[in-house]
DNA sequence: AATGAATGAGCCTTCATTCAT
DNA sequence: TATGAATGAAGGCTCATTCAT
């Protein structure tokens, strides 16, 4: 392992144990074992680090989620392994993923150029994906007929914020996987929805009763 | 206004502007137009300021939604009511929550045993919340058999989630407010719903849909 | 106890414990139980309360001293009254002893005008009481030919070192009073002594012999 | 002079004038010419420095205390030659002994674990170096039957106490090496001295006297 | 590439003292 | 006499960053 990848190892413990602000250059050097001074004839400030943590987290995320949901049959499935994607990668990942949560969009002090414009496009290009898979599912029926980006914006608010409570949280927060996705297929599963599942066959039946009564 | 309020209220600006560790008490004493030493008679440590402001939203959040809550027919409408005055308190209050949401459970470098209970303590109390919402569902049959806890996270998550998004995020989020509430009463809703809606009636129709089909 | 002693009271036993300089004016007027404004009504400074404390000190000490003193048959006795005194006093007020020995000389910042006058006067005072003893054990025959001054010093310097060793010190010391009287006597017991004690005794034949050789 | 060397010889020097307390970290800095942040790079705390001197200071004490008095033929003459060596250090080092004097056994507020253990480690030293002179002279018949701990920490009370009048007290204090010599030999010396000087003839003339009475 | 000494601005907090009531 | 809110200067310490080697 070189010396730079020591570096960000150690970063990524320490911001996913303290936050960003909490961890002084310091302790990552001596974290890492390195000289203090080498942080910084690698990535130029402290802000760097993070720049470039939170660069090739996104990048992973965002390659593996698209992979996921390149293999999947209608836009109803891609959400599906999308959700299942984003938890299995939390719980592969919680250090890193800890970072992003904590610190990813927000907790930077005087957000230094670089670093909103990298938050920026991470939240576009992830939001992006959710609209993709959500348009693909309404057009192949298996997704009802919902509003795409604050459908977009509620999984991705769902799925962060649930994150957030399991790797932050004061709480015991059990694993949600299944449960986001039945939640989130019942809420969105279109009409043609051939699957069945037990979901798919409740509704219906909670309907014909409508009808008869 | 006492010179207290006005510390408490530069706080909560500046701490949902800045966040909190990236807000000098010097700031807070000169947005106040006191000086410095005044917040450390008042409350003894930065930490007492948001412990005081975390106090003050979290009863006030808590006792206001328990009172919408109670206001309900069924335990799906009190989710839906939850829901909507989450979204409201979170506009009416948009610096306050601010700050809940970004330093609220997290954030605080070794976090005082004080802040920490209060952390937990608001956690356990806001779940119960939700807890209770979905049982009375469950039972008055508004709500569909879900796991109850893993519920309450679920929504408790999606919530907070997307207010940080709103918040916080560097991109625009419009209001989401029926939109989540549509998404969780179609995953939520029971058979024997009887009090309509749009969601409902769509529901209805496309079950009607399959059964002629 | 009237306010104002109330005050004394609780200065005396705090500097005591902690010194001046680490006892808040805070920490005084919650041990007397008063607002922390009276302080500074009755006596001016902070000093003044160490003005104040130093001052009656001083004079019980010198006045009972020079009590014992007169009430003695010769220089010696005198001199082991006053040591004897000294120890006891310092058992009785092992406080306010504390605190003159902590903090009367010397450890005061920037040493007010007052304060820096009163701790030469009662060095000048207590030294001037040192050297009449000796003085008179000098022209009574109780005290060999000894430099007056010189001696009256060494005994000042030998009683505070060991009562600071005492008071202050890191390590248990017993009490040591009748080996200093011992030791003092030793090494000034005069020629003419008559009470008696071995010391005498071994002094006094030693001159028998001189007379012979 | 290393920067590290100047900051002690500057802390040194202002500790001795104002005292521990009263010496403010900047000053250091300033009068030792580097930045106030290298103190904390070096020792990390204020009373790191404190730690550092006392350190220094009782090693080099006790190592040429030692020195003396393993030179000397009896006991008595390694009391003599400790008091001498004494008063030449105090002479030789005054300030880094003021300090020693003034702060280290006590005025340091919560003294640090580090600090008090020092400070007990160095009076347990100091005295056992007494006791064994003591001891010594009780065995080669230079000293007579004192008890051993009590007359150590009575000359160790004596020296300080001196000294500290000396150098911190509010009046003119002459040179006492001699008469403390003095003082204490006649107070210490057994029978069978040999060495000569008035106050060995006189004992020794004592016993014989006694002998024939 | 690598080190770690050195910097200095800034932060939280303490505390004696004043003053309106 | 008595209170305690209010002040503001000062202090110890942290930390990102620079730079000579």
């Amino acid at each position: 392992m070189s010396r730079k990848e020591a570096i960000l190892l150690a970063a990524t413990q320490l911001f996913a144990k303290r936050g960003f602000s909490a961890t002084p250059t310091s302790a990552i050097a001596k974290e890492a074992g390195v000289a203090e001074g080498l942080i910084f004839h690698y990535f130029r400030t402290k802000e760097g680090i993070l720049s470039n943590l939170l660069n090739e987290m996104t990048e992973s995320y965002l390659s593996e989620s698209r992979d996921r949901m390149d293999h999947c049959a209608t836009g109803l499935d891609a959400i599906k392994a999308s959700i299942r994607f984003h938890f299995q990668f939390s719980r592969d990942n919680s250090e890193a993923l800890a970072v992003l949560i904590r610190d990813f969009p927000f907790s930077v002090p005087r957000g230094g150029e670089t670093l909103s414009k990298l938050t920026k496009d991470g939240a576009d290009r992830v939001t992006h994906l959710w609209e993709e898979c959500i348009d693909r599912g309404k057009k192949d029926g298996s997704i009802r007929g919902v509003p795409t980006r604050e459908t977009a914006l509620l999984l991705w608010g769902m799925l962060t914020g649930v994150s957030r409570l399991q790797i932050l949280g004061p709480i015991e927060v059990p694993d949600l996987t299944h449960h986001i996705i039945d939640f989130s297929v019942r809420a969105l599963s279109g009409f043609t929805e051939k699957k069945g599942g037990k979901a798919a066959v409740l509704s219906f039946s909670a309907n014909a009763l409508l009808v008869f009564s």
